[in-house]
DNA sequence: TCAGTATATTCGAATAATCGAGTATACGAA
DNA sequence: TTCGTATACTCGATTATTCGAATATACTGA
């Protein structure tokens, strides 16, 4: 039982291991958004959305929820938001003591991948 | 920066993303231990455990101590802690709900891969 | 110095994740 | 039905993760 609840807690957090999918989530915060919001909110593909979504409901993540023609999506359980709110202020109490942070944020800068704001 | 925040999220729900390593945290919940006795006590590869103490420490979810022949590994923040187990409830607040898990816990199981949707 | 123990790293193969482009499906309105 | 919109899925290329095996490094004690 235990093996499942590590494979359980494992898939969460993979389902969570990619900045866009915690975008996505994020912007769910404060209730159901359609694709199409997500889509112009976080401005991303509209393919690459679909497949962050898909990988957000396979991990039980998110639920949608069929009106029209349109697909809304909110999250299942208010305890993600909780544990994102956990990692915001570990970033913060993080961020004042270590350097290695500049590091890994640097990593990100000298190839292709541009990014950072 | 808000840019920064969720690529840091997105690090740690990697370095988190697999059932070793979530084994290795839970370990070191109750202080530091040895990279050898992690190795005993959750019965892996001593190559393997250090790849994956590797991941863990570049992710800075843990850190390493050295003494005399052996490193010792702690847990950086307790805030990960806390994490672990707001999912702990999670799962079992799901498991009461969602038949789904049985699906997701069969799939671990036999190696063919049922795609359903 | 040498031998033994503890831990880390490298290598190569297998698998998985990611992306954009293109295509498919579902729905509402005409 | 057909059109237009919203969303999902498939494909192929690229990159990342994972594993065990082998090797390397670091430290201790004789």
């Amino acid at each position: 039982m235990t093996d499942a609840l590590r494979r359980f807690k494992s898939e969460i957090f993979q389902g969570l291991a990619h900045p866009t999918r915690i975008a996505i989530v994020e912007a769910l915060r404060d209730g159901e958004l359609s694709a199409g919001s997500l889509i112009e909110k976080l401005d991303i593909e509209q393919a690459n959305a679909s497949q962050h979504l898909a990988v957000l409901r396979s991990k039980q993540i998110v639920v949608s929820r069929k009106a029209g023609n349109q697909v809304f999506y909110s999250i299942r359980d208010q305890a993600l938001i909780e544990v994102l709110d956990i990692l915001r202020r570990y970033f913060y109490s993080q961020l004042s003591t270590s350097v290695d942070m500049m590091k890994e944020m640097a990593r990100q800068g000298p190839k292709p991948r541009i990014r950072m704001r």
